[in-house]
Formats: C-alpha cells, structure tokens, sequence
DNA sequence: AATAGTCAGTTCCAATACGGAACTCATAGT
DNA sequence: ACTATGAGTTCCGTATTGGAACTGACTATT
C-alpha cells in the first residue's frame, strides 16, 4: 500500500495522518501554533525546501487544517491561519511537546516553555476523560469495534480481551 | 536541512518527530496500542513494505518507545511492546484519532471505540491542566523562550505579544 | 526423509519523493 | 534603473519507497 492511500482506510488516525502525518507537515503546524504564517518564515524556520513546504501547505489548506488569508493587494499576498479544526489539534502538539521535553531534553531544560495564561504556570498537559473528570493513561483504556466493523479492524487476541 | 538532521534542532517537538514523525510510525504504534506486537501482524495490518517496516521498528526500539522481547527460543523469536515511554505518547494517539472522528469520519461512525473502563464511557479526551485542572485549549496558552534560549527560537512578533 | 509452513527479516530494482539551488512574476522602495 | 520582497515553480542529481522475491532457522505434515 502506498501511503497516499492511506486515508481510504476506516481508521480516524490514518485518515487524519494522511492531512498531517507527513515528514514535514507536523512541524509546519507547531511553526503555525508559535503564530508563523508566512511562506517565508516556515521556510527559513524549518530548514525545508520551499517545493515541499508548498505542497504540505496545500495539503493542509485542502484539509482545511490551514486557511489562506489575503494580508495585502497589490501584489496579491496570502498568509496561512490555523481554522477552528486546526486549533483543535493543539492537544496533539501540546502532548507531543511535553512528551519530548520529559524524555529528550538535554542539559539546557525545555527550549519553549507553555505558559497557562489563567493559572499562570507552566502546563502540565493531562488526559482527561471528559465524562467522569478522571485522567486517563493507556491501560484505563479497552477498545471495541464500532457497530459496522465487528471482526474486522481488532487483532484478534483483543476481540475476547478486556485488556 | 534533511528529514533525518531534524533531532539537532533545540525543540522538543522536533527531537520527537525525528523518533515518530515518519511518515509511517504513528500508524505503527496505533497498532501497537491494539495489542500488535509482531512483524507479520503489523505488515499485513499495515500493508506497509517489509523494508520499510523494519527500518520503522528498528528506530522506534532505538528511541526506546518499543523493546524487542523474546517469546520463544529454537528459532529466535520477538516481537514488539511499548515500553514505558511508549505508553506515554497514548494521550497523542488518543487525542489524534478523536481529532479524526469528529471532522473525518463517514456515514459510518468511528470505526473503534475507546472506553474508559473506570467509568465505562467512550473517552472524550479533554486536554487539561495539571496545576489548576482547567480544561486548556489553544488560545489559553502563551509560549516563552526557556532562559538558554532567549531571541532564538520564536518568530519575531511573539517574543513581544501576549497572545 | 522430503515437503510445506511460519516468522522476521534482507535483497533487488524500478518508480517516486526529496534537497539544493536557481528562476519567475508582480510590485514597492531608492 | 536597480535592488528587494514574497510566494511560489522549475530543474536535476540523490535518497527513499513500493513490490516482489529470497534467506535462514526452525516446526509440522505426509
């Protein structure tokens, strides 16, 4: 299988990794994020060559993870904002950020620090579960097949399991 | 700069994609998260090249997120478990794949279901802070330069602004 | 004893994607 | 007239991927 199909797989992840599961394309957002939305800045910031950092663009506006917006006429110039389904995945990047720092830092401690404007300290991201209140780590969780796909997505020792 | 220099840059971020940003490896440990532990079962889930595969697993043991364990002796056998680093990264997954469900799925609903067992919900995973327990979203948050790495890191008009 | 099957890879080759650098095009500033 | 800005596109040699076959150490079956 070819990765540019992935997204034709009835799974939520591969389907959204198709949008942003690319090499670049989850740098490009944490770029976006920090408030980066010129084809220059991405550029000179990421190191990426401009033929790739345009085709992830286009990528994300088709996902409608990122949108063009005019900034100026004459000449026509576009700069790219995150849409409300982008700013929907700072989660992602806000768990991935303190995953790296817990276990990639080096000696000189965080490089970027997410300040929790209402409490005023840094945050410490958690996981939620948004119905009882409680935080979640993997073994809290069991997986089930949806309605339609009973048999067909699961490995199948984790059909019978709880775990 | 190329793909695989990406891990000298001063981020978080980018030291863990350099580990789980192929373009491959975050549907790798989704599997791994399904109780997918060995070569075949990933391959034939995946449809992913064996090359390609390998090479995947072998960085992913490398940055420790997964280790090889010997099931049996006579031939040699391994397969592939999350290590504790590993299970870390399941708020990124978890979060991801809801990212997923909400703006990708079809007709069909989500095709797998997460259940918290404590309270026997379907997860709806709420990024939340650790010091005051608000639920945290994007716009809550401002980013800082850490104290090494002041007017290095961030695009000139952050440094200055609130938001 | 010979054959087929399992499992985790490795090897080979053609097709695709990437990195680096230069180039385009419309316009503003000096 | 000349230079700069900004968002790309084009070109070309190199690196990576997809697909398929092959390897090697066994176990199971005929």
């Amino acid at each position: 299988m070819r990765w540019q199909d992935i997204d034709q797989q009835p799974c939520s992840m591969a389907r959204a990794l198709a949008i942003i599961g690319d090499n670049w394309t989850l740098l490009v957002l944490r770029d976006c994020f920090l408030g980066v939305r010129r084809f220059d800045d991405f550029q000179q910031r990421l190191g990426v060559t401009r033929h790739v950092l345009s085709d992830r663009l286009r990528k994300l506006t088709e996902g409608e993870i990122l949108e063009k917006v005019a900034y100026q006429q004459r000449p026509l110039r576009h700069e790219y904002r995150l849409t409300g389904r982008g700013r929907d995945l700072y989660p992602v990047i806000a768990h991935l950020a303190q995953w790296g720092d817990k276990y990639l830092a080096d000696s000189k401690g965080a490089p970027v620090l997410r300040i929790h404007k209402q409490c005023g300290h840094p945050l410490h991201a958690q996981l939620q579960c948004g119905h009882c209140g409680d935080i979640v780590e993997a073994k809290d969780i069991r997986v089930e097949e949806g309605p339609d796909y009973i048999g067909q997505l699961l490995p199948a020792q984790m059909t019978s399991r709880t775990k």
